[in-house]
RNA sequence: GCCGGCAUAGCACAGCGGUAGUGCAACCGCCUUGUAAGCGGUAGGUCGUGAGUUCGAUUCCCACUGCCGGCACCA
C-alpha cells in the first residue's frame, strides 16, 4: 500500500490506494482545493488519479510554473466547448499551451472574426462560471476514431489515426464537450479564473500550406487576474517602442504604397543608420577584412550558376536590356566570388576575407512585410572568407569571436545560438554536408557554446550557425549567420594554387553579423526605445536660449560642438524654456543645453538630461569633456 | 501567397445613406519668456483607388492597392 513522499521528504502511509485528491486533502482543505494537478515521479497527473504503489508526489498550483501551463492547456479546451457550443459545425483540431497562453485551430467556415471573440470569451466565462467538473476515460485508438467520426470530428480522426494502433488515449470531457488530449487538466472549470482572447487568425493545418487553413484563435491566461492585467500593461508598453511608432515620432523614415517594403530614410534615421555601418567598419578593420563593392544587378546565367536561380527565381527582380535578362541581386555572395577570381590565388593569399555593405532586393512575399524589420530592400553587413578546408575550423572561431565582440558593443549580452543542417532541398554532395556540418558543431564545442540542433533548416549550400539576441524586453531577434559553403565556389569556378602546384577549390564561409542593417536598426530602436545611447543617437544635443538676447552666444555654442565633431543643433524658435524642454525631451535629445544671461556672462552652459536630471552650469569644456567620456564608454 | 481586420487633414483620432469634425502640428499676430505644453486668429480633406446599389455613397456591396495581426516563407 502507498508510501506518499512529499517534496520535504515527509512520508505519509495510505493503506488502499488513494486519489491524489485524497492525499491533498489529507494534508490540508486550502492545499487540496488549490491544486491543478499533481506530479507523480516527474509524470503530471489529474488530481483525480488513483495512486496504488510508492510514489514522489509534488502537489501543483497556480503557484507553479507547471501548474500555470495546465490552468492555459484547460483554457484551450474551454475555448474549445464554447466554440462548440455556438458554431456546432466548427471542427475541432488542436490546441495546445504557448507562452502566456494558448490556442486552439478550428476548420470552420466563415472563419472567425474579431466579432466572435467577445461572443466565445462571453461563453467561455460562463462555462468557467459554471465549475463543470473535468472527467478522464480512456479508449483504444480505433475506438477513439470510430468516436471522433460519430462526432464528425474529422481532423481530430486524422490526428488519432496516425497514433500507433496499440496505444491508449485519454480523454476529457467536461459537461458536453470532450477532447482528445495527454492532459493533465484542472479538476473543474472553475479553476480558470483570468484569461482573455486576444487575436483571430489563420493557420494551415499541420503547418503546411499545401493543406486548408484553418481558424485560429489565441488567447493568454494567468493564475490570477493581476498577473493577466500586468501582462496586457507590458504588451501596451511594448507596442509603445514598436519601430513603426518611434520611427514616425522621432522622423527617422517612412514607407509608402509605391515602394512597398523598402524604406524611405529621413535625415535622422540615416545618421543612425550610418552610426552603426560607421561602426562596423571600424570592426572590419580590426579583424581584416577587404571592404568591396559590387553590381546591383548581374547576368540571369551567373544566378542559374550560383543555384539561386533555380531556387529564388520567384523572389528576384528582374529587369531586361538589350537582350538580356538581368536580376537585381539578390545576396552577394556571387559578386565576392567574381572579385576572388580576378588574378590567381595562392594558397598564400588565404584566408581572403572581403566584406561588403551590400544592399539586396528581395521579392519578398507580402504577407511577410513589417516595418523595416522585414523588407524588400535592405542592406546585409555581408562578408565571405574564402580558405582552405585546415584554415575552416580558426577562421570560424574568429567568426564567432567577432560576432560575440559586435553584439557586446551594442548592449545584447544574452545571445543563443543554433546549428542548421542540410535541408531536403539542396546542392552538393553528402561527403561535403558532412565536413560542413562537422566544422560548425566543432567550433561550437571547441568554445564551449551551448547550441540549438535545428534539423532540414540550413541554406540550400551549406549548413549555417544562427545567432538570436534577446532585447531589454525579452524578445528574440535572429541577427548574425556563419555558413559554411563547399558548393558555390566550385560552381562559380573559383580557385587557389595549392602549395604542391595543384589548382583547388576554396572552402567559402558565408558571414553577416547583423544581418540586415535595416532589421537591426529596428531592433536598436525597440530596444532603447528610441533612447539611443550618446554614440549612436542622431542628434546628440539641443542648444537652446531663455531668451533671444543669446542667440549669439547660442550659435556660438553651436558651433563649437558641431566643430568638436557633435552632433548639435541650436533651437532658436521663440518659445518658452518649457514648451522647448518638453518638445527636445520627447525627441528623447540626449543632452539639452539651456542657456540665459546667467550663462552668457559667465561663459558658461546649463546642462539638463533627457531623464529631467539637471547637471548644473559648466564650462564648455567640461561639457564635451563629458560627452567624450560617455561616447567612450558607449552609455 | 493564405485567413481575418483596417484605410477620414502633416500626425493622433471622432463621425455618418443627405458631399465632414476635435486635438496637436503648420501659417499669421501678441508675449521676451529660467528647465516637460503662454494666448488669439488663419488655412488645410475629390474620406486609399476603381466599379456597383441608390434620387443621393466618405457611409452599403464588389474588386484592386497598401497597411496591421497571425500562418506559410526567409538565399
Amino acid at each position: 500500500m502507498p508510501n506518499i513522499t512529499l517534496p520535504d521528504g515527509s512520508v505519509r502511509h495510505f493503506d488502499h490506494p488513494v486519489s491524489l485528491l485524497d492525499i491533498a486533502n489529507n494534508i490540508g482543505s486550502r492545499l487540496a482545493k488549490a491544486c491543478v494537478a499533481a506530479k507523480v515521479d516527474d509524470r503530471l497527473l489529474d488530481m483525480s488519479r488513483t495512486i496504488s504503489h510508492d510514489a514522489r508526489v509534488q502537489f501543483l498550483t497556480t503557484k507553479d510554473a507547471e501548474g500555470v501551463e495546465v490552468i492555459r492547456h484547460s483554457a484551450a479546451h474551454l475555448m474549445a466547448q464554447a466554440v462548440k457550443q455556438l458554431y456546432p459545425q466548427a471542427q475541432v483540431t488542436i490546441g495546445p499551451v504557448i507562452d502566456n497562453g494558448f490556442y486552439y485551430d478550428f476548420a470552420v467556415e466563415p472563419a472567425f472574426t474579431t466579432d466572435d471573440l467577445e461572443k466565445i470569451e462571453t461563453r467561455m466565462r460562463e462555462l468557467a462560471k459554471a465549475d463543470q467538473p473535468l472527467s478522464r476515460s480512456v479508449m483504444s485508438r480505433d475506438e477513439a476514431v470510430t468516436y471522433f467520426k460519430g462526432l464528425g470530428e474529422a481532423y481530430k480522426a486524422e490526428i488519432i489515426e496516425s497514433i500507433p494502433t496499440n496505444e491508449e488515449l485519454s480523454l476529457y470531457t467536461q459537461g458536453d464537450f470532450t477532447d482528445l488530449c495527454r492532459g493533465p487538466h484542472v479538476p473543474s472549470t472553475g479553476h480558470i479564473k483570468a484569461f482573455k482572447l486576444t487575436k483571430v487568425a489563420g493557420a494551415y493545418w499541420r503547418g503546411d500550406s499545401k493543406n486548408a487553413m484553418l481558424s485560429r484563435i489565441y488567447g493568454v491566461a494567468f493564475a490570477t487576474q493581476t498577473e493577466l492585467d500586468e501582462y496586457l500593461h507590458r504588451m501596451e508598453e511594448a507596442e509603445k517602442r514598436d519601430h513603426r511608432r518611434i520611427g514616425k515620432q522621432l522622423d527617422l523614415f517612412h514607407f509608402q504604397e509605391e515602394a512597398p517594403g523598402m524604406v524611405f530614410w529621413h535625415d535622422k534615421g540615416w545618421r543612425l543608420f550610418r552610426q552603426v555601418e560607421g561602426y562596423m567598419r571600424t570592426h572590419l578593420a580590426k579583424y581584416d577584412y577587404l571592404e568591396v563593392n559590387t553590381p546591383q544587378i548581374l547576368d540571369r546565367s551567373l544566378w542559374e550558376k550560383s543555384g539561386h536561380w533555380g531556387k529564388f527565381s520567384g523572389g528576384m527582380f528582374t529587369t531586361n536590356l538589350d537582350d538580356h535578362e538581368y536580376a537585381i541581386k539578390p545576396m552577394n555572395c556571387p559578386g565576392h566570388i567574381q572579385v576572388y577570381n580576378q588574378g590567381l590565388k595562392s594558397y598564400r593569399d588565404l584566408p581572403f576575407r572581403i566584406a561588403e555593405f551590400g544592399t539586396v532586393h528581395r521579392n519578398e512575399p507580402s504577407g511577410t512585410l513589417h516595418g523595416i524589420m522585414r523588407a524588400r530592400r535592405f542592406t546585409q553587413d555581408d562578408a565571405h572568407v574564402f580558405c582552405t578546408e585546415e584554415q575552416l575550423q580558426a577562421e570560424v572561431a574568429s567568426l564567432i569571436e567577432q560576432t560575440f565582440d559586435v553584439y557586446t558593443t551594442f548592449g545584447f549580452t544574452d545571445v543563443t545560438l543554433a546549428l542548421s543542417t542540410r535541408p531536403e532541398s539542396r546542392v552538393g554532395a553528402d561527403e561535403l554536408w558532412d565536413k560542413a556540418e562537422d566544422a560548425l558543431a566543432k567550433s561550437l564545442e571547441a568554445r564551449g557554446l551551448d547550441y540549438r540542433l535545428q534539423p532540414g533548416e540550413g541554406a540550400f549550400y551549406g549548413p549555417k550557425i544562427e545567432f538570436t539576441l534577446k532585447d531589454c524586453i525579452g524578445r528574440n531577434w535572429q541577427c548574425g549567420t556563419i555558413q559554411v559553403d563547399f558548393s558555390m565556389p566550385g560552381r562559380l569556378d573559383a580557385e587557389f594554387v595549392g602549395e604542391d602546384g595543384q589548382r583547388k577549390t576554396p572552402v567559402m564561409i558565408h558571414r553577416a553579423i547583423l544581418g540586415s542593417l535595416e532589421r537591426f536598426v529596428g531592433i536598436l530602436i525597440e530596444h532603447y526605445a528610441g533612447h539611443f545611447p550618446l554614440w549612436l543617437a542622431p542628434q546628440q544635443v539641443a542648444v537652446m536660449g531663455i531668451t533671444d538676447k543669446q542667440a549669439a552666444y547660442l550659435q556660438d555654442v553651436e558651433k563649437t560642438l558641431k566643430n568638436a565633431g557633435f552632433r548639435a543643433a541650436a533651437d532658436l524658435r521663440n518659445e518658452k524654456i518649457g514648451f522647448k524642454i518638453r518638445e527636445l525631451t520627447l525627441q528623447r535629445i540626449p543632452y539639452l543645453v539651456v542657456i540665459g544671461d546667467r550663462e552668457v556672462e559667465q561663459r558658461q552652459v546649463s546642462v539638463r538630461t533627457r531623464n529631467g536630471e539637471d547637471l548644473g552650469s559648466m564650462s564648455l569644456d567640461t561639457f564635451m569633456a563629458k560627452l567624450h567620456e560617455d561616447i567612450a564608454q558607449r552609455v
